[in-house]
DNA sequence: CTGAAAGCGCTTACAG
DNA sequence: CTGAAAGCGCTTACAG
């Protein structure tokens, strides 16, 4: 079924049925419903390679999603495919692995998808380097901020991840802990990782205590996984541990669990901090003490950062999404004995 | 950029540089080296709506899921797009609502990405009708069984839900539970709720217990937030309920916290079990009892037999993938007072 | 209001 | 080994 197809079982040629397809004005009642009835019978749909082909304007909203197994952006990806769907607005998600290069990616679709927007769920600065030049439609960068960037067509969205690392850190310490250790993603500069590590470390240093990279941090994937594996070693060597930084809900999560199959109690024998609130962590026994990021008020941000560029040529936007320090369950005061 | 400016660049013809994109024979080392480095200096990439527009064979793969919030879907899309990516095959994420239409949405995609291959993530088989006539390329179900669907491209693989669900009834009937309720999806035929809501009516009556729909069915949809509500209602109108049988571990989680804040534990006072065994059942506290589906193993055979259709045109198969009830903490034996 | 035709950026026989 | 040309299914001026 093609457009030359439905012209000729109408009667009318390609043009009038193509203008009755994208509702154009300029063709007569008869016509358009003898058309439109075809179409409804024979069940045509348009090539979309072919409109594409031609068309000057993209009409699709691409979602680049970075990491599989992170719990916020799984929690904000939601919020987003369904804002736009019910905004009548097309979507197309792609996941990609935590290392891979989503301005590659950004690339390729923007060549074959007629995009007119585009939204990336997590981001490595660093690679947004010269090869933006050749983005030229609006970008919004979702839980990183894009401050540095010098594009006008990449606005962000994103919390005060240092600050809300470190208050982390103060309300623990406020709480008597000071053998607090931290896991999180690995420290690259310009990755999200880093903003909550320099948090966490400022954190250390404003409370009186001391930071050592080594013994105070350690690296991991953003998976309950690897949260587990961590936390039991880091228990198995040092027992004096009193409090868990973990950055991110998910970590905390298989934090908590390797502590209760170490026999221990949190957060009686060990205090646990998140960073997220997703879900989960609203959820899950005892629930997580963590930085709730607001996942729905991101993802709205971030679509209207979009629509705002879409619609006219203001200048960018980096947006700092508010967080709040949410208390669960899972900390307890320590008495130093 | 286009070829025909690439052709011009390197002072051959547009066919010629054609060839040497697609990686054909036939073109002499020189030209292709010449093409080859200007290509990559002027940072070309072809444009894919030309070239789909022309070329026979699909190349991308696309994977429709279905719900957004559902644990068991969102790991599995995990193992896929990873499959996926690591052998090299592009892919295509498409998020679709709970209660959309996949078979729509399949139509639109195959009339414009030009696919090899589609999974679906979640199936309602109500909705594969005569549409899927115009449907040749190989598609694949996931989780749900299409062994009534007649056509001959369509392959499945899913566990037997319905034998699985009564198995769950049947584990906690030997445990001496006698008032067990149900929650999960809304039940209309042909929807994976369905068969097991059917497998756990079957439990019931095979253990000498009473089912009455009103009475041990609470609907809801597949998340923690809805679990817990549903929980929260069940608790405060029967106080003689001794386990809940959830049909997903997502809505188990909320189950789970529910009792818990209605100041009883799980199993002492309450016992759960879940259904999927997504990765959440092995770390959440305490660790949920429930039908283990073996993402892994789902997500390998249908890309398995995804491939398995497109290189040779055998005929299609129906896979049950094992499953098996994985004890966690949150079931206790129940003694009758 | 309608149709014939050019052209979007490619691929692929067909000549040479 | 290489190029000129047809054609993929559309949209969009341009005539009428």
């Amino acid at each position: 079924m093609t457009i030359k197809d439905i012209a000729e079982l109408s009667g009318y040629g390609i043009g009038t049925v193509s203008r009755v397809i994208n509702k154009q004005s300029g063709v007569s009642n008869k016509a358009r419903e003898k058309i439109l009835k075809i179409i409804e019978e024979s069940n045509y749909e348009p090539n979309e390679n072919a409109r594409q082909l031609k068309k000057r304007a993209g009409d699709v909203i691409a979602i680049i999603m970075k990491g599989r197994r992170n719990g916020l952006f799984i929690d904000i990806l939601e919020r987003l495919t369904y804002m736009l769907s019910s905004m009548q607005e097309g979507s197309i998600v792609q996941i990609i692995d935590e290392d891979e290069d989503e301005v590659a990616e950004a690339l390729r679709f923007i060549r074959d998808k007629n995009l007119k927007g585009l939204i990336f769920l997590g981001a490595n600065l660093a690679l947004f380097d010269d090869r933006m030049k050749e983005i030229d439609i609006p970008c919004i960068i979702t839980t990183t901020s894009a401050t540095d960037l010098p594009w006008k067509n990449v606005s962000s969205v994103s919390v005060d991840d240092e600050s809300a690392a470190s208050e982390l850190v103060r309300y623990l310490a406020s709480r008597g802990h000071k053998n607090i250790v931290v896991i999180g993603g690995s420290i690259s500069e310009k990755q999200i990782s880093y903003a909550r590590y320099m948090g966490c470390k400022k954190g250390f240093q404003e409370n009186g205590l001391e930071f050592d990279s080594e013994r105070n941090y350690v690296a991991c994937r953003y998976s309950m996984e690897a949260g587990y594996e961590v936390t039991k070693k880091i228990l198995a060597s040092s027992s004096d541990v009193t409090a868990i930084v973990a950055l991110s809900d998910t970590i905390a999560v298989g934090a908590m669990r390797a502590i209760k199959d170490a026999g221990k109690q949190v957060p009686d024998d060990i205090s646990v901090v998140g960073f997220d609130g997703i879900e989960l962590s609203k959820f899950c026994i005892p629930r997580i003490t963590t930085i709730s990021q607001d996942t729905d008020n991101i993802a709205k941000r971030s679509v209207e950062l979009l629509f705002k560029h879409m619609q006219n040529t203001l200048g960018n936007e980096h947006d700092i999404a508010p967080y709040r320090l949410v208390e669960g369950e899972s900390v307890r005061e320590w008495i130093r004995n």
